[in-house]
RNA sequence: GGUGCGGUAGUUCAGCUGGUUAGAAUGCCGCCCUGUCACGGCGGAGGUCGAGGGUUCGAGUCCCUUCCGCACCGCCA
């Protein structure tokens, strides 16, 4: 038996057990005759102690202990001379019998800490390493509660967890697939799924009724903070339900699961916002509610006073930044050129200060103080407050000014992360046009359903009436963090058929690639809908955290890069030929 | 594909307008220390300054190319 308790456990009623430990040696202090070491597993920390009235032996041993060291330690448990409240184990020690190394350890290349001194670099290449650390090990924890969770909850409301394939059909539409080569098919390939979408919904047509899968997805796109190629979703569909039905059902779970978590109590149902108003007062299709300072559009208020810039804008937009109105010359300086980045993209910006003087802004050439204390108030500033004002085409303005927004919130320290503000956001379009392409894209995907009321939108012909259609979808926003996402579905072969026309397919096109769904309609397919959760971004709120990296114990850098394997890597000659790949270029 | 920041000791960083032998902290090694727990004290080792090229009497520092990391934009049905 390696050992009879964790390194975490003991406490002052097991005095005078005689135990064994087994765990990493965090660290050795010697003071002189005495020597402590900290053993550490993943439990907590244990405080061994050795003494010159011990055996050379096991003093030679304790001494010759480094870093990261896998030992076993046999001891008494004893009431400590000096206790360390830090520490759930630190009103005992072990008073040592012997000590065994069961495995050396080269010296780390960064402290195994809490504030590890290693870098985000380092500390990949040696994921196994880092991952001993407590932040690391708290997410797993989390992860593995949230997953119980889900799991718990949707069982108990009748959902059965079924799982489907990843080697399937590459289906080019939305995301760029990751590609696998099939040995048996030559010239052929697998891709792997983006999503389980139309596995769910052959459950459904197969009468699963109730389905969920806590499930991987890859999807071939560049990476962010929030976004890894592999990634983990909360995959839901129901059957016999509308839009309200799926809402209800799952707010309950993420009520549960911030009840369960985090201990936290949501009593309203969580608020609900068009997408048309999300972007109106908040430049975004995930706004973060935590905080106000909402968009006003002022085009008509202020236009017409001869301000070129105004006048010739098709849009006008403003916040109210609370208490800034005593802004420096060089603070909004550093704005201006905050939002001509060309990340953000605005020609510059009109700012009004409201101080306890009256106002003052960087168009009173053009506005008297009466006109710009109108615009002031229009946009619901209040004495002390600073304006800020945006101007150009009204989608990229209201992009820019939603960014600017929550920039200013940030700043001021609205977006604090132990503050949670859900929202269903709802109504997309249900197509997006694109230039490029010259055709329809679906904007969420094209098993969403239009919205019965715009049905004869669907079917018109004209651009402007299919771009007005709205879609019978709906999004979770979590801190304006898009956390899930979902709709009801066709379920009709022909409306499906109709999807496929107005995104350019030809019958022949879409029978080659989506027969499978459109015949499987044919057959008795039942109303329904469902959803998608990320569970990494999830598990990330839930955590406190802007990166879902470290809630996943393997992630992938920047470019995809795995850097402890150090792949993607090449393969060798036999596997490219059998499958039937040329080599592009000579193996490392 | 693009923008920004960064790459100097094992690690995290400092290094000014180019100028002697490139520093600090921490880690590592050695010695001292009986109540430490971020222990303390003394001493020591440790550097292709990401790589390549250029300018210069002289480059960690300036210029060009390139590689790598992080954040963001595009992209992510």
């Amino acid at each position: 038996m390696y050992r009879t308790h964790t390194c975490g456990e003991l406490r002052l009623e097991n005095k005078g057990a005689q135990v064994t430990l087994a765990g990493w040696v965090q660290r050795v202090r010697k003071m002189g005759s005495l020597s402590f070491v900290d053993l550490r597993d993943r439990y907590g920390i244990t405080q061994l102690v050795a003494s010159d009235n011990d055996s050379k032996e096991l003093n030679d041993i304790v001494a010759s202990l480094g870093r990261e060291y896998v030992i076993q330690a046999m001891g008494v448990v004893a009431e400590r001379q000096s206790k360390n409240p830090k520490l759930a184990t630190g009103d005992v020690e072990i008073i040592l019998s012997q000590v065994k190394i069961l495995n050396k350890s080269v010296t780390p290349p960064f402290t195994i800490e809490d504030n590890s001194d290693g870098g985000e670099d380092i500390r990949a290449q040696y994921r196994y390493l880092d991952l001993r650390r407590n932040p690391l090990r708290k997410a797993l924890e989390l992860r593995h509660k949230m997953g119980i969770e889900t799991r718990k909850y949707l069982s108990s409301k009748g959902f059965l967890e079924i799982e489907t394939p990843f080697l399937i059909k590459s289906t080019p539409e939305g995301a760029r697939d990751f590609v696998v080569p099939s040995r048996m098919n030559p010239g052929e390939f697998y891709a792997l799924p983006q999503s389980p979408q139309t596995f769910k919904q052959l459950l459904m047509v197969a009468g699963y009724d109730r389905y969920f899968q806590i499930v991987r997805c890859f999807r071939d796109e560049d990476l962010r903070a929030d976004r890894q190629p592999e990634f983990t979703q909360i995959d839901c569909e129901m059957s016999f339900v509308e839009r309200e039905d799926i809402l209800q059902m799952f707010e309950g779970m993420i009520k549960h699961m911030f009840k369960v978590i985090l201990g936290k109590e949501f009593n309203e149902p969580f608020p609900r916002m068009s997408y048309a108003d999300a972007m109106e007062y908040y430049g975004s299709d995930k706004p973060d509610i935590r905080f106000g300072m909402k968009m006003h559009t002022i085009t008509s208020l202020v236009q017409g006073a001869g301000f070129s810039v105004f006048d010739n804008a098709q849009y006008v937009g403003a916040i109210a930044v609370p208490d800034c109105a005593n802004y420096s010359r060089k603070q909004l300086d550093a704005l201006t050129e905050w939002v001509k980045r060309p990340q953000i993209g605005a020609a510059g910006l009109v700012y009004i200060k409201w101080g306890a003087d009256g106002v003052k802004s960087s168009v009173d050439k053009f506005f008297s103080p009466e006109k710009v204390l109108e615009i002031a108030k229009a946009v619901e500033a209040k004495e002390g407050d600073l304006v800020l004002i945006l101007c150009g085409a009204k989608k990229k303005m209201q992009t820019a000014l939603g960014a600017l927004r929550l920039e200013m919130g940030a700043r001021l320290g609205y977006r604090d992360n132990s503050v949670y503000a859900p929202l269903w956001v709802y109504d997309f379009p249900l197509l997006e046009w694109d230039d490029e392409t010259n055709r329809f894209y679906a904007m969420h995907h094209p098993f969403t359903a239009p919205k019965p009321e715009d049905l004869d939108k669907f079917y018109s012909n004209r651009k402007e009436d299919l771009e007005q259609v709205n879609a019978n979808a709906y999004d979770f926003v979590l801190n304006g963090t898009e956390v899930g996402g979902g709709s009801i579905r066709i379920h009709d072969s022909q409306v499906q058929e109709r999807m496929f026309e107005v995104l350019g397919m030809s019958k022949e096109d879409a029978e080659y690639r989506f027969g499978f769904i459109i015949n499987a309609f044919k057959f008795g397919a039942p109303p329904h809908g469902g959803l998608a959760f990320g569970f990494d971004r999830f598990c990330a709120l839930f955590g406190g955290q802007e990166t879902i990296r470290d809630y996943i114990a393997f992630p992938k850098n920047n470019q995809g890069r795995d850097v402890m394997l150090d792949a993607p890597s090449r393969i060798d000659d036999v596997q490219m030929d059998e499958l039937f790949i040329k080599s592009v270029a000579p193996a490392k």
